[in-house]
DNA sequence: CTCCAGCCCC
DNA sequence: GGGGCTGGAG
């Protein structure tokens, strides 16, 4: 028995959603500030502020953050207290907390470099699965696979429709597709592709169907035939 | 105003 | 598998 199925998506398929997706993404990405920059320090800073927040408000503190601790050893060095009120008002004030703690266990524990391995990423309190993957891929430029909220509502649509598939947790399964579906090098561009087709064309509420270069393929399309919800991933608790 | 979402921690 | 913090939807 094989406990992947390797032909899922159809590789017809998958090859197509790559091709689209890239293709739709040279014409219509985002122009965002950290992707000018190869430095880790300031990717991790910018999906350390993405976490909770919307890319609206977190470009200008993004930029002020970086201009009073543009290094890693700088954030080091500073205070606390210091950071903290840097990241006023972004909210989810832990964030900075850990994030000064990453830079001081960086600094004394890694040669003042960020790792630059998924197991030593997610090591650090403040960086979960989805921040791990999008620094080895945005910052080191690795294919690793990411899954945050933009990635899992495009994939379970285009993909799984209103199943779960093939029996496997939903979350594993969408894991192992946003992991498969990774052109072979291309990680950095593909996973900006999935989040900006996300945020952009795939939304929450109201996804712009009539735009979607995935319309002859998606297992969600169309998506107002009869009101559907989005499929929940999982139930609610209660 | 209440409720829900969302990434991470425990 | 539940709670926290916080903005945004209803």
């Amino acid at each position: 028995m094989s406990s992947v199925n390797h032909h899922f998506p159809d590789p017809v398929i998958r090859r197509k959603f790559r091709q689209r997706l890239l293709r739709w993404y040279a014409r219509h990405q985002r122009d965002l500030p950290w992707r000018k920059t190869s430095d880790p320090y300031k990717i991790l800073v910018s999906e350390v502020m993405l976490q909770q927040t919307q890319v609206d408000r977190v470009i200008p503190k993004y930029k002020e953050f970086l201009r009073k601790y543009p290094t890693l050893q700088e954030l080091a060095g500073a205070s606390v207290g210091d950071v903290e009120a840097t990241w006023r008002p972004l909210g989810y004030n832990i964030r900075p907390v850990r994030l000064h703690a990453i830079a001081q266990e960086a600094v004394g524990r890694h040669r003042g470099k960020i790792p630059d391995s998924l197991e030593e990423l997610q090591a650090f309190k403040g960086i979960g699965r989805y921040t791990a993957g999008a620094v080895m891929s945005f910052a080191f430029r690795k294919d690793a696979p990411i899954l945050d909220t933009n990635v899992k509502r495009v994939l379970q649509r285009v993909f799984l429709g209103s199943t779960n598939g093939n029996g496997s947790k939903p979350l594993k399964r969408l894991w192992d597709l946003s992991a498969a579906l990774i052109p072979k090098g291309k990680a950095y561009d593909f996973n900006q592709a999935l989040m900006d087709f996300g945020a952009l064309i795939c939304t929450a509420r109201k996804p712009n169907c009539p735009n979607c270069p995935m319309q002859p393929f998606c297992l969600s399309y169309p998506w107002d035939k009869d009101n559907t919800p989005c499929p929940k991933l999982q139930r609610p608790s209660k």
